[in-house]
DNA sequence: GAAAACTCTATTAAATTAGTAGGGTAATAA
DNA sequence: TTATTACCCTACTAATTTAATAGAGTTTTC
């Protein structure tokens, strides 16, 4: 199940990435249109910004927008800093990679075998999408 | 992340695969040489029995077996049963289909435009995969 | 008739999620 | 300088899921 965290920063950067100007949008705005509880909508676009997607400025007329052109975000990068691993076990995982404990081959474990396709199916997707593309 | 119950659900559907005859398996030795707790592994290969896959015979040498080829059992059918939907989002599922509270419209939606290609690349590999694929 | 195996119910401990609540600080524009 | 808005921090919680564990009970077969 993808969580709300990645649901709601997903949606947030799609806010921002359709704005006409790049003037900064207030958080309180974006949580209200997209139905987002303001103050967990807080956190996640802290760590957006953090991440080097979004950029801040505080006082009045501030918020946030986006530091580079939707075309150059990549859904790969937004999912690995929202949702964290791609992949369904750590033993197939790229940049989370971890041993089973229970598992005495990976080259001959079937479920590693089959999640290793759903991987790539799944990084497939995400690399060739951007937040251009999911924006109607 | 895929569940423990998945996990030890495929790798007792593969044990059982890689038997030379259609012999019952006990749930022990399945338990024993996959590493996995014999009651827990029960509930699982009971719910996979209820469901059709496997067949299972009591008393003195008795035991699980598969009900079907390799060939004839499809990851998808599997995945549906132990892991539960394969979409993310709930708004994109075919057999567990919920709407979002939270989304005006579903057409416009971008989490929806993204997470209706990722399941399809999962179902493609899950539809794409048999039994008899997965096992070395 | 007893061993072997499946079946069922109930409980639990740990972890995660998705918040809520509330405090304060810092920067900016009018 | 004052209002606005982002930033930062702590703590708490309710619900859910997961991954078992425990133990009793039933059925079949040798």
């Amino acid at each position: 199940m993808l969580s709300k965290k990645t649901k709601y920063g997903l949606k947030a950067l799609a806010y921002l990435a359709s704005q006409k100007d790049k003037k900064p949008v207030q958080i309180s705005e974006i949580a209200e249109k997209e139905n987002i509880s303001q103050k967990f909508l807080e956190s996640i676009l802290l760590s957006l910004r953090k991440t080097g997607f979004l950029g801040s400025k505080k006082g009045k007329g501030g918020g946030y927008y986006l530091l580079k052109t939707p075309e150059e975000i990549s859904m790969i990068d937004v999912m690995r800093v929202l949702e964290g691993p791609i992949s369904m076990v750590p033993c197939v995982s790229l940049n989370f990679y971890e041993r089973c404990e229970d598992c005495p081959d990976e080259q001959t474990c079937s479920v590693h075998m089959l999640m290793l396709q759903v991987r790539d199916s799944a990084l497939e997707v995400y690399r060739n999408n951007t937040l251009r593309d999911i924006i109607s």
